[in-house]
Parts: structure tokens; C-alpha cells; sequence
DNA sequence: ATTATGGAGTGATCTTTATCACATGGAGTT
DNA sequence: AACTCCATGTGATAAAGATCACTCCATAAT
């Protein structure tokens, strides 16, 4: 698992042995089960987790007991409910396995003491912030220029390995539509 | 208007009277008038934007020639075509000014020369980032959770002021629905 | 003073989507 | 084999929003 986090940093910044064996010595893997929830809404113990395999959504749970799905993480993805992690507040959403998952996660205080012994990770971790903001201000796009067809086909076009190991209904609560509607649509 | 920019930096890391002028040297000064284009969609020089004063949107234009509001930026905000700066390709967004704006501006090379020479500011441009995608998930969260009237609420609650100085049209266009409807709420 | 212009409100109608209800079919369990 | 979950599809109806057309009003321009 340590490995698969290892090439996942170096394809940004390098690392040598020593260096990486003190980044592995700040995260601790984990895994969980189908359906299990990794944290939820309302706790205190915020981390960061990296998926080295498997499948989670973030879940945000509205006043009438409604999931909707503000991201879902997949292999090589980072997920948490960040400013839950960076803030240390109580979580405001839930992260839960849509498949058996191994995770790797890191704590604030040892992501803090990783970044200020190793600039170039605080640099791997900017690269990855601006990229989900990039992708994230994508999807906020989309819902303004596409209707649902449309931005069901972007899903398909951007994840399709996604799109085939999640059920539509879990889809229809990433898009915000009804899992009738998205049942409705011809592709 | 460096002050302005020191004043802001400094909420987040200390910077000497020193390292403030190599600050100050890579950044360049620009005035515009409203409704001038700071950049337009399919340019390829692109830069960060700090604004000192006034008030920007970035918009996207559609094939039907529809404007979409990907954000709006006021006083000590920070606004670009993100994508296209940081990788160097044609912007896809055009940045609009609302009202008489005065900016400072960066571009790729200085801000790499920036962050390598001053590595608390690339901290800062980090925690930037991370708000920023914070911010961007609560405005997706928004729209999977709410309807219209609720988010105009909570547009109203998040940024009163913006919402006093921008044509409602505009913040229709923000907030994805038409002018039309955003007109017919009884807040 | 008169004439554009841009922002905003509103009526009528059509389209899209949500909602509720029910049916089907496959996977795993007893 | 019978049963229980799930995921999915689909019909009927209601609600939300888009669209088009028109109006009003304040401000800027001539």
C-alpha cells in the first residue's frame, strides 16, 4: 500500500528512500468494508486519506435524511471533509465505502510536521489543491451551462471506470436529479 | 495598492520590509474601467489577479452566446482563469470588470520565482487554494441540497455586499437560473 | 427636452424535473 | 424453490423553472 502512495507522490515530486520512509512513518493504513462508514457526520477526528484501493463517496446528509454525494474517490484519489481536517471542526459529511477499501490517512499535526520537514511535499499537496479547486470550479460549470443529459455524458466521458462500478442512484445523488429522471435519459 | 496586498499576505504569514519589496517587484499595477475585459476567452497570456478595488466576474461564454458567472471578485480577492494560468494554455474564461477595478498582477514565471524564493508564500497561496476549494464544494453542496430561493438566501447571507452591487441579472447568471425566476422570489 | 439604454417586474405558456406508485429481474439467503 | 434485498425502469401527476412578450422606471446621452 506504502508503494502505491510512493508512485502516486513521484509523479510530482521526487523522494528518496529516507525521505520516503518518513512520509510513510506519518500515515497509517486502514481498510474497511463495503457500506462501512470511514467517519461520520458530526465527529470530531477529522484525517485526510488517501484510497489505494477501492471505492468511497462523501456524503453530505441533508434535515430530511437525503444523501447527496459531494465527491466520490477512487484509487490514486485523495478524500475528507477538508475543512473539517484543516479547521479541526466537527465533520459536516460522511465518507463511506461503496466497495471493500484500503486506505492510507494522515493526521493534521502529522501532515503539518510532514510539510514543514519536507517543502517539496507541501508543494505536492499545492498541486493537488489547485487541481481539485480547477476541477471542482468545472463542475460547478457544468451545472450552469449543461442540463442533465449533458452533464451525465461529461461524467461518463471524464470517470467511465466510475460510471460502471457505481449504481445510478448513487450517480443521480453526485448530479442532483432524481434517480427516476437519470433513469429516464437516452444516451 | 501594495499596501493593500501586504495587509493581506500578512493576515496569513509575516513577511520583513525586505521581503515585501521582492513581493512587490514581481507584481505590476493596472487600472480598468467597468465593463472592460481584463483577458477574453482564447487568449493565451494569462496571469493572477489581486484586486485592490472593484469588482470583476468571471464568466464563461456558452455556444449560444449566454453568459455564465463562474465567480465574482471583490477587494482582496483573487481571481484568474486558474487552469489556464497555472498550465499555461489559452484561458476559456473572459474576467469582466463590474465597476472601475484597479489590480495587481502576476504572471507564471514570477510566481514560480515567488514561491522558490519565499517559500511562506507559497504557503499562503496554498492556503488560499484551500479555501478556495472549500469554497467551491459549499457552493456544489448548494446546489445538490437547495433550491433557488435557498440559495439566493444564502448568497445574501454569504456576500451581502456583492449582492448589493451587482445587477440581479448578474447574480442570476451566478446562480444558474434566469433573470426572470431570481425575479419572481418573495425573499 | 427628448431619446436611448439598462435594470427590473410580471403574465402566459411550455418544458423539465420531482414525486409517488408500482413492476421487473438478478444476487444472495434460508 | 421460495424469499428478501437491491437496482432499475416506467406511468401519472404536480411543481419548478425557462422562455417569450410586454411594461415601467431611472439614468445617461444627444
Amino acid at each position: 500500500m506504502f508503494e502505491i502512495l510512493r508512485n502516486h507522490i513521484e509523479k510530482i515530486v521526487p523522494l528518496t528512500d529516507q525521505e520516503f520512509e518518513f512520509v510513510s512513518s506519518l500515515f497509517r493504513a486502514k481498510s474497511y468494508k463495503k457500506n462501512q462508514f470511514i467517519f461520520q457526520e458530526g465527529e470530531s477526528l477529522s484525517r485526510h486519506y488517501f484510497v489505494c484501493g477501492g471505492l468511497l463517496k462523501l456524503v453530505y446528509t441533508d434535515v430530511d435524511a437525503r444523501e447527496h454525494i459531494v465527491g466520490f474517490a477512487m484509487e490514486d484519489w485523495w478524500e475528507s471533509d477538508f475543512e473539517a481536517f484543516y479547521t479541526q471542526q466537527k465533520t459536516s459529511m460522511s465518507l463511506i465505502c461503496l466497495e471493500n477499501t484500503d486506505v492510507l490517512y494522515i493526521t493534521l499535526e502529522n501532515y503539518k510536521e510532514l510539510c514543514k520537514t519536507l517543502p517539496q511535499i507541501e508543494h505536492f499537496f499545492l498541486e493537488k489543491a489547485y487541481f481539485g479547486f480547477i476541477a471542482a470550479q468545472k463542475r460547478i460549470l457544468s451545472t450552469l451551462t449543461s442540463n442533465t443529459k449533458e452533464r451525465y455524458q461529461q461524467l461518463i466521458e471524464i470517470h467511465p471506470s466510475l460510471v460502471q462500478r457505481v449504481p445510478k442512484s448513487q450517480l443521480a445523488a453526485y448530479l442532483g436529479v432524481s434517480r427516476e429522471t437519470l433513469s429516464r435519459l437516452t444516451i
